[in-house]
DNA sequence: ATTTGACTTGGAGTGCACTCTAAGGGTGAC
DNA sequence: GTCACCCTTAGAGTGCACTCCAAGTCAAAT
């Protein structure tokens, strides 16, 4: 799959990808007889998973460093859990942030429509 | 209120302040004889309702097309209730796209557990 | 009277996460 | 074979939202 497929597929911009590979968040993309990218199925999967934690707010440097425990294996699991673990408490708690926002957002408007 | 006294009630800092009232977020706080900014309630009330806005995702140019609606006076009401509204919409769909996220990070979560 | 420290301004600097450019190489259609 | 268009890399540039700095003013404490 070209860097292009896989953009499209991931919703990054190939730019985006390359960037990725550049800081380590995706480890040795193969790359076909001209020296092109080639992405596969798993890389696709990793992708998803990245962008669903970026999408969460995970800083970039977070990621680097899963990915790193990543790549060093299986007795990495126990870091790896709490470090979603973590994540995991800020996420239900950013929810909860906007969903308290949101009540005061609520009430403006209404304050709003009875003015007028 | 000095600007100490401001940041501290208000959760940002006296740079932060400063640099709001620069690019007209905040109109208008007083000067002491000193020339020192002095703040009131009502600039208080108005920060931590930018403050919401601004924990919940609206851009800073947003807040400011905002806050010059209000300091034109009444008959921009029906905008700035249209804002409101959109940005409502959008912090909606962002709570629902965490509590998606959210799922998805729960099963990885499961994986691992079950694999220790 | 001098020191300390908080305030003022305009403007420069920072950190994050991309996003793009330049220079060069490979590939497929005509 | 040549044109259009893709790819490669290292490195520079961008946009956002602050955050800090320099130079100067002012007030209270010693």
């Amino acid at each position: 799959m070209t860097i292009q497929e896989a953009a499209q597929r991931s919703g990054l911009s190939a730019h985006t990808l390359r960037y990725y590979e550049r800081i380590g968040l995706i480890h040795s993309v193969g790359r076909n007889v001209s020296g092109h990218r080639d992405y596969v199925e798993a890389d696709l999967r990793w992708l998803d998973f990245l962008t669903k934690l970026r999408t969460t707010g995970m800083p970039i440097a977070d990621m680097c460093r899963y990915a790193e425990l990543r790549r060093m294996g299986e007795h990495t699991s126990a870091e790896r859990l709490a470090m979603l673990e973590l994540h995991r408490e800020r996420v239900r708690a950013r929810i909860a942030e906007l969903g308290a926002d949101m009540v005061v957002l609520d009430h403006k408007i209404d304050n709003y429509r009875e003015r007028m």
